[in-house]
RNA sequence: GUGGUCAUAGCUCAAUAGGUAGAGCACCAGGUUGUGAUCCUGGCGGUUGGGGGUUCAAGUCCCCUUGGCCACCCCA
């Protein structure tokens, strides 16, 4: 047993899974920087304040927050998502709009961990701040769908839904709240403790003795004003002529009080239905100004790596292959002749490794091939003597004996393609 | 936060009814005094997650604790 280990709910990433993980950023990098996005950076630990307006929403989201006291007094807390830190980011340094961002990075929560559910746990996501557009709102949907078949996930789902305007929303709520109050076959008891908190998260429930309630219950799309409705229109015309399949879901809704107007959700049906949300977003039009910014409307979304790479084991897509080294430089005449030799492979852009401790032929042989090297280079004292390596093919082919200024063009340019000898 | 379940070698797992802890894989070495991936032989490897208790004797039974997993809660 080892004297420690991981914190609950925090995990290594050891390679070659850290290979995928890194991949599946650079891929999303590329999906959101050609849309013109940049990458934001912002500090894992916040001034606590950053985040309270969170705290409106679920009392989880008070509850499960990594917050402390400082050495300086200061109350801080680790982002638990951030989108937040974005807002804050434009309020303080006010970068002309639209700002189009992408970020990546672990978020914290504290949770009771289990599998595809971390204390720790990465996200990567896009955020827009500044424009009203309901294109904004298809631009950055259609993103997110892009990434998804980017990754090559074919079974995912989009849902998509308006909370109208904050009046619109209030209406609706409390339209909600006195529904469910008043329906005669109830609610589950956990369910009658949601209504307190957050009558919106009703219409999540799955509990079989919710359901007539829930079916019963007002719709949302009543609620709208003329001009949610007006943009909630467009978003859907917008999608359609991208032709990105979705479906409006009236009861989709999302925890925090911070979302206005379009919300949307991808899920998987690769997963189990308990937890098939792989990411989601919406519209934070007024959340910049919260936190003390010019009034600016925003629309983003974020989506985790956990789930998001469960469901690609489950379709079998994004499976990353470790990387195979050009070279293992197997040298038995003490180990100077391999530092020169892998020197040269990787200043000629190659990838090269080598067998360390002096140890046997066979031994080296083994880690060369452990390696997945395409080629053993050997040294011997024979071949020191007579300025020369032998290159070694790993997958079976004959091996050759090459002057030592041949070697890079060996290895770069395979025996049987170089005719022109 | 609540409930359930599990924890044995680096990994995956065995161990009859409490009776000295095993295998496969991996790793190391040799067979092959200059050659891997196959094969053969041998070796390394564990205070059975930790602590306490019952017993002549505990991996096995009891309590506590830590951690994983599952469900609920929550889900930004």
């Amino acid at each position: 047993m080892p004297a420690f280990q991981t914190s609950p709910g925090m995990r290594d990433i050891l390679p070659p899974e850290s290979e995928r993980w890194r991949r599946f950023d650079a891929v999303f990098a590329a999906v959101a920087e050609s849309a013109g996005y940049g990458q934001l950076m912002t500090p894992v630990l916040e001034d606590l304040g950053v985040f309270a307006r969170l705290g409106e929403g679920g009392e989880g989201v008070s509850k499960e927050m990594y917050q402390f006291t400082d050495k300086g007094g200061r109350d801080v807390a680790l982002r638990p998502e951030v989108t937040a830190s974005v807002c804050r980011a434009f309020a303080q340094h006010r970068p002309t709009t639209p700002w189009k961002v992408w970020y990546s990075g672990p978020n914290f929560r504290y949770e009771k961990p289990q599998r595809g559910r971390y204390r720790q746990f990465d996200q990567v996501g896009i955020e827009v701040v500044g424009v009203d557009d309901p294109m904004l709102d298809v631009e950055v949907i259609a993103l997110a769908d892009e990434f998804f078949r980017a990754l090559g996930l074919r079974r995912i789902t989009l849902i998509v839904n308006s909370l109208g305007e904050p009046e619109d929303r209030t209406r609706y709520i409390e339209a909600l709240r006195a529904h469910f109050e008043s329906f005669p076959e109830g609610l589950s008891a956990t369910s009658r403790e949601t209504l307190l908190r957050n009558p919106l998260r009703v219409l999540d429930s799955k509990r079989p003795e919710d359901q007539a309630a829930i079916a019963a219950a007002p719709q949302i799309a009543d609620f709208h004003s003329p001009a949610a409705a007006e943009h909630f229109e467009a978003v859907q015309a917008g999608l359609r002529a991208l032709g990105v399949d979705f479906v409006v879901e009236p009861k989709l809704v999302r925890g925090l009080d911070y979302y206005r107007r379009t919300i949307f959700e991808f899920q998987s049906d690769a997963l189990d239905s308990a937890q098939n949300a792989l990411g989601g977003g919406g519209r934070y039009d007024g959340l910049v100004e919260a936190l003390g910014g010019p009034p600016a409307s925003g629309v983003g979304f974020a989506l985790g790596l956990d789930r998001t790479l469960i469901a690609c084991d489950e379709e079998g897509v994004f499976q990353v292959l470790p990387r195979r080294l050009d070279a293992f430089v197997v040298d038995v005449t003490g180990g100077l002749q391999a530092a020169a030799i892998t020197a040269a492979l990787r200043a000629a852009g190659l990838t090269a490794d080598r067998g360390f401790d002096n140890r046997s032929m066979k031994a080296q042989m083994k880690l060369a091939n452990r390696s997945e090297a395409a080629y053993a280079v050997i040294i011997g004292e024979d071949e020191v003597a007579a300025g020369t390596v032998v290159v070694k093919p790993m997958d079976g082919g004959e091996q050759t004996n090459v002057p030592r200024s041949e070697l890079v063009a060996r290895i770069q340019r395979p025996t049987g393609t170089d005719r022109h000898d």
